[in-house]
DNA sequence: AACTATTTATAAGA
DNA sequence: TTCTTATAAATAGTT
């Protein structure tokens, strides 16, 4: 593009091919990395010379070129594209998908559909679906945090039990030692003691229904 | 780089930066065409935005980016930098839990903490935690949700207005056609309507800080 | 979306 | 290979 127009088919001189290539290459990547960091997006730029020799490169908050190899395969998941050759990656990556495809995911789709220009009428029926999933995503985490407050407090009165007994039984040692006979049932103490909590009622429900 | 060096560093204006992604996007794209074009190399860009979309190019005797991906497995398989397939899963795992980094990615977390054995003083702070980012993204899902609303009404009620304006108008015309004189004061009505509605406030907030 | 003043990339030459 | 340089290409700010 210089000194001539070059024309775009492929270099035939082997030597400025092999120079070209070098020189573009890292050109480039330092567009990559440009754009990366101007724009605060993910960018890879993967590079097989005729011999298979791999170049890579990659920019963004994700630091490796896998990384945004397994995000591009979900987006071509969601697009219902992909082909035979990654169908074991499939698999797995759906399963990923299953997994969170809820709230977060459900918010980011709504951001995304609310900052584009046709969503004024369905939009107020998706805030409504998504306000009712958060809702009760909501309702889900005070149960359980209700839940695990009273299997805490069902712990503290376990111990507190646990050492009202042992005291008990210091007592009645006292008692021996200076020479007077106690009735004893310590079995039957135990065994109140334990029926005193409530079980724990730690149930362990998923937050989501997958 | 134009009319003035650009600092190399994200650009804080939104639209700004907008404009520039899908610049140097396309000028990054076309870059990748020619070094395969000029060199006959394989080359894949893949770029991922910040709401999580997707854009690619690929160019070279191979014709999808899946299949300068595998290319690329490869040689990372030859150079023995990815070991078992168990691994590859394993990365693809990582990944998924790494790119949704929220609301239903947190109470997956904690799903997963409280199932396991040491959660119990920890938990109920997590969950509180949880609970106030959950309420927060209710709120703002309301907050949009009857922003969306409004603005449609202030739609509704413009056409209603617009409908009643040309009723008005319509009157007048079968009136003076029947001879009798009256008193217009139209455009007074027009401008009382355009006052009525409030503006639309539909300011874009992002549902989470990014 | 188009323009244009500049910067940046780079082909060819040294 | 690396440096230089003339020129093509990309693009930030503007309209």
């Amino acid at each position: 593009m210089v000194r001539k127009k070059l024309e775009l088919k492929r270099i035939e001189n082997k030597s400025s091919r092999l120079v070209t290539f070098s020189k573009r290459r890292t050109g480039l990547i330092k567009k990559a990395r440009q754009l990366s960091l101007l724009c605060g997006v993910d960018v890879a730029v993967i590079v097989i010379n005729a011999r298979g020799k791999l170049y890579e490169s990659c920019s963004g908050t994700t630091n490796s070129v896998d990384r945004i190899i397994s995000r591009y395969k979900k987006s071509c998941l969601k697009a219902g594209e992909m082909t035979t050759e990654a169908s074991k990656d499939l698999e797995l990556l759906l399963e990923c998908n299953r997994s969170f495809r809820t709230c977060k995911d459900l918010l980011h789709t709504v951001d995304r559909l609310t900052e584009e220009n046709n969503a004024e009428e369905l939009s107020v029926n998706d805030m409504t679906e998504l306000e009712q999933e958060i809702d009760a995503a909501l309702m889900q985490t005070r149960l359980r945090k209700t839940q695990l407050m009273m299997g805490y407090i069902s712990n503290l009165k376990e111990k507190e039990n646990k050492l009202s007994e042992e005291k008990e039984e210091l007592k009645k040692q006292v008692a021996t030692a200076e020479g007077n006979d106690v009735d004893d049932g310590g079995g039957g103490l135990n065994s109140l003691a334990a029926n005193q909590i409530s079980s724990p009622q730690l149930i362990t429900l998923p937050l989501f229904k997958d």
